[in-house]
DNA sequence: CGATGATTCAAACGCACGTTTGAACTCGGC
DNA sequence: GCCGAGTTCAAACGTGCGTTTGAATCATCG
């Protein structure tokens, strides 16, 4: 019997006769991916789930425990392997810089094309995934707090920095907001269409075109993450800390 | 008797007994819009909303008729006035600057300082809803899909009149895919420090300070907007004007 | 005061939700 | 040929949802 588990996530130790089951498995897991990209979080229930997987309503709680169990798992067997791509990506170029500093675009570059190799995957149906993910961030629901940040902390250490490195006069906090800002850009960008047509006024060609996306994105982000800096702010009359 | 009335929205024919009754709606109001900002659209149920606003549970449906026109009310009587005002503080930037085109700083600040301003208003709890309106781009529910588009059409159209004479060099296609960026950055800032902490590594310093993202946020964008062109994609072997 | 219309209220409606249950299958190994 | 673990299944559980209802309350005015 398994009956509920919360084991952990791994489960490598399944028999030969995974066929079955690894097949219900990963079909509830394709059809929550799609319908939480559709619908949302929140609004997307397990008897939509298992309906278009064609499984029945219990094998949710057969196979996952919860359906929080089964939320935490679809947003990890995709975001540990993109993020630690991203990390080797940002590895890999370091070690061929040797001591250099590596150029703005090519730390973006390690950031978003990882993304885009997971999105290209027709197989994994990352182009799902992607849309979602940039959608996750918006979700209030503390199923994702729990898990998001978890997810992303090394990613976010690892390239602070490298671009501290590469940007050296940046002020620290001035950097961190950039960072933000960037992150805040991409999540949009992945969402993708569905958000674009909220305010879009015309249709954009080539929004299916990952890789064009990216080529766009670089400049746009390089460009912002360099921008001359405001004027400070922390000089009114004192030298308060940063109150209002 | 009220009781249903998809009224329209203007209601503006109230008698002058108009205290207790107006009490209701505005309590129920203010109440959606924290916990649409707390807990999302789909997970805020009318019987939370009803608790907060200390209201009776049929009180909704009596003023509203329907969650869905609660919901539709929620964004519209503070995104037509904020993205009027958007609109006025550019005719008033384009009519002072004769026939010159403006500045990029300009006309991101013309974007970003009325929602600055709605922002600080306490009496209008705006800050509030300006971290829901950011969250909203990334709802997939239907509702949102009816009211964000036909909200922010007459924004688009009008910015981005202004960005083409901005920069006469920019192809259209790249120009809009900017906006897009643009807007997909302000979400994300807006949303504030709820998406924010989902990837911090350490906490920001000023993030309660609206006015000081905006002058983060404008320098940041404007160069971004005005980043070199990406090298041309149709052409592979062509001399890119920008290449890595 | 008593009539009138607007508003509030407690209670219930039917429905969909996540989860649980126990019986029915499947299938390799004894 | 059946045992038992793994898996599927139909049905039900209790809960909370949006909405409706009809009576109670309130303010206004002839």
């Amino acid at each position: 019997m398994k009956r509920g588990g919360t084991n952990g996530g791994g489960t490598n130790a399944m028999a030969d006769h995974e066929q079955l089951a690894g097949d219900t498995r990963e079909r509830i897991l394709r059809a929550t991916e799609s319908l939480f990209m559709e619908h949302g979080y929140s609004a997307t229930s397990l008897r939509a789930i298992t309906a278009r997987a064609r499984v029945n309503l219990a094998a949710v709680n057969y196979h996952f425990g919860s359906k929080q169990t089964l939320i935490r798992e679809v947003f990890e067997r995709r975001l540990g392997p993109l993020n630690a791509a991203r990390i080797a990506q940002l590895d890999e170029l370091e070690a061929k810089a040797g001591g250099r500093s590596l150029a703005i675009e090519q730390i973006i570059e390690a950031i978003v094309a990882p993304a885009l190799l997971v999105g290209k995957d027709p197989l994994a149906r990352g182009a799902v995934f992607m849309r979602l993910l940039g959608r996750a961030f918006a979700e209030p629901a503390e199923t994702l707090r729990d898990i998001l940040p978890g997810q992303y902390r090394q990613v976010v250490i690892r390239f602070k920095q490298a671009l501290v490195r590469a940007l050296p006069e940046m002020p620290d906090q001035e950097l961190t907001w950039r960072m933000h800002f960037m992150f805040g850009t991409l999540s949009y960008a992945m969402a993708g269409n569905d958000a674009l047509k909220l305010i879009a006024t015309c249709s954009l060609e080539g929004a299916e075109d990952a890789e064009a996306i990216m080529h766009r994105l670089i400049p746009f982000l390089a460009a912002g993450l360099q921008a001359p800096l405001p004027p400070s702010r922390g000089a009114r009359a004192a030298p308060g800390r940063q109150a209002a």
